[in-house]
DNA sequence: GCAACATTGATACATTTAGTACAATTATGA
DNA sequence: TCATAATTGTACTAAATGTATCAATGTTGC
């Protein structure tokens, strides 16, 4: 049973709306396959408790995943995970959180003035402990 | 409960920009702790209609203040006090900034079960991307 | 004087919150 | 079984809040 709770980090100061960090986030837990089809997620009133933000706000994250055919919302039962998309679907939208993710990552480092250069040698340090650490995985 | 109400006092006179004594007032309440973190300063219209501004001004100075990161303006939920930060950042406090920030971008990459290539590979191409668009900073 | 710039104002817009009502499903209990 | 309540997503309206963009006005330097 693979009965994961959905975890999520919004960042009320990123200048992305919430809806949107929570679309991106779920798609990106779904295409690294950390929630798996028919995976119930939670209730669009216990996220947004969770969250601390309006219920609406987690509903219409729920409404474009479902537009999208990423997860199924039905009313009166919850919502869940579709069965497995299209394994190039699944790609690219893996492509793409890594990218936003990125994205986000870089912008906040540059504003924050720190060099190209020491952005680089960072991740790359930080990489290498971690090749160290736990790389024999599978 | 800190739920002190915001005094500022705005010399139309003084030739400053009503928007750089706003700055000021609000900058200089933080540092002396009469206003603290997580504290919600008023609505850009609350504020601009007690000091006889458009509210427009009051954006803008609240702009300056979050480019600062001093507050942190939330479209649709208000303007918040942000954590205070050391006066001077030395170089210690800065590296140790950008590896949290790293920290925070690698584990949440390496959860999602993207391939250390695979990062390295987004974040050199995303930091390519960015020399050719805002490098020649004047 | 005038051109360039800074400041302020006006307006439309996006996002979030709030509240309410409702339909569909599920759980409960007589 | 059946009626009822609770749960869950949906729909809609309204208001609050910050944002983006451009126009109007004021200031400054030549």
């Amino acid at each position: 049973m693979t009965n994961k709770k959905l975890i999520l980090q919004i960042d009320f100061r990123s200048g992305l709306p919430i809806y949107t960090q929570i679309v991106n986030q779920v798609q990106a837990q779904i295409a690294s396959g950390i929630l798996k089809p028919d995976h119930q997620l939670p209730t669009v009133r216990a996220l947004a408790e969770e969250l601390r933000v309006n219920f609406n706000t987690v509903a219409r994250a729920y409404r474009i995943l479902d537009e999208a055919r990423i997860i199924s919302t039905q009313q009166g039962r919850g919502t869940f995970i579709t069965e497995s998309l299209p394994p190039k679907v699944t790609e690219r939208l893996r492509r793409e959180a890594l990218e936003a993710l990125t994205q986000r990552y870089l912008s906040e480092a540059l504003r924050l003035e720190f060099s190209k250069s020491e952005i680089r040698q960072t991740v790359n340090d930080q990489l290498k402990t971690w090749n160290e650490a736990n790389e024999p995985k599978k």
